[in-house]
DNA sequence: CGCCCATTCAAACGTTCGTTTAAAATGAGT
DNA sequence: ACTCATTTTAAACGAACGTTTGAATGGGCG
């Protein structure tokens, strides 16, 4: 079995499913739309990945993994850090564990530019399929950063911690599908480049997750 | 012309439309689904409205000409009391002027409580058709609130201080969509009412906001 | 009443969708 | 050279979509 042409036309499929999945979302994106783009035939999608809601599953799989490795990896240093330190992690190094591995994706790999934006818009899509797909791989993360996130700051009750946080991920997220999309009106405001983003917004997220009460 | 039923059906129509978009989204969203939850005949849309695009311009129409006017002058009022006192505008009077009268907007009507998850979809979503409608509303509304956060944070440089408005747009959007949807884990975290999520936001973008650069 | 006109209705329009099918092409192993 | 599993291909499937059509409906009014 000759696998080298599969496997090329698995990666072309799932690199233009992921470019337009991100520009026009799930139900926007027609089979047709990603087979004309990536030059391979309509039933190629069905073939290799079943449906497209397994095309879709193996776009996100195929990126969310290794990020959320990452993510995870970082919250665990920066948590056993302070353990061992026998101190409180620092928030602003639990939020940067949070948010910075997905806003610096894009300059991991080529493609991953448009994964990032496919993660803000499966946040907010509508469509069940994309989300909860997404939400699938988050859960454990984000339960993670909850639990770091209150040894951070273990004066702010629980729901309001769940509130702060879901503020947080919202101000994540819309900065993801802007990255490419939001139309900035001012010069000087557009990001020199993601770990910009970074700075900008990580003060604003910890003084946030730290307001008085 | 007995208008009567033609208002009536008009109206239904709106009201399950809205509360289907904000659902299911607009590409999510069948006339079919719309006639048949509303009961009238499918071609009642095309009738009324003209398009699909006609409905659900007449949908955000109906609810944010008189969000936006009562938002633009609480901020007038703002920046008018901060102006006769020769000082700059509280900062967490003009977020307030912001968030409180979309996040009340579902105590003020029955069905408005559709139209915000609405409001949180159309932020993000992938289908311009929405995005476009919507963002004609608020452009005006967008500038004027940055203008008054500008005075009201003269120290902060033009570029951060439109970045962290973004951040406050996705905390506030992400939230909206999150009213209804999210499943929340914690009991106590469940916000007893509207005013709640506006106490729980309030502090997050205002400390956020005021973040040493 | 009989006309008018806005509205409702059932039916069909052409298009696009995701998926399936069966045949053709491909190429490594014996 | 033949085998045979893998992959690609063209064509078609039924379903659902937004929209259009032309005929019924029914109240207001000369």
């Amino acid at each position: 079995m000759d696998q080298s042409n599969a496997t090329d036309t698995k990666q072309i499929i799932l690199d233009k499913a992921e470019e337009l999945f991100a520009a026009k979302g799930y139900k926007g994106t027609s089979l047709r739309m990603i087979t004309t783009a990536a030059k391979v035939n309509l039933a190629a999608v069905n073939y290799h990945f079943g449906s497209k809601e397994g095309l879709v599953a193996a776009v996100i799989d195929r990126r969310i993994v290794p990020l959320n490795e990452q993510r995870c990896q970082r919250l665990a240093e920066v948590v056993a850090k302070a353990e061992s330190a026998g101190t409180s992690p620092k928030l602003s190094e639990v939020l940067l564990a949070f948010i910075e591995p997905t806003l610096l994706l894009p300059e991991s790999a080529p493609g991953a530019r448009n994964f990032v934006t496919l993660i803000g818009r499966a946040m907010a899509d509508t469509d069940e399929t994309a989300r909860r797909i997404f939400l699938k791989h988050m859960g454990t993360a984000i339960q993670m950063f909850h639990d770091a996130l209150a040894k951070a700051l273990p004066e702010i009750p629980a729901d309001i911690l769940y509130w702060r946080l879901n503020f947080v991920i919202g101000a994540l997220s819309h900065t993801l599908r802007c990255i490419d999309k939001c139309p900035v009106p001012l010069d000087s405001a557009k990001p020199r480049d993601s770990q910009h983003l970074v700075e900008l917004l990580l003060p604003f997220v910890t003084s946030g997750m730290e307001a008085p009460l």
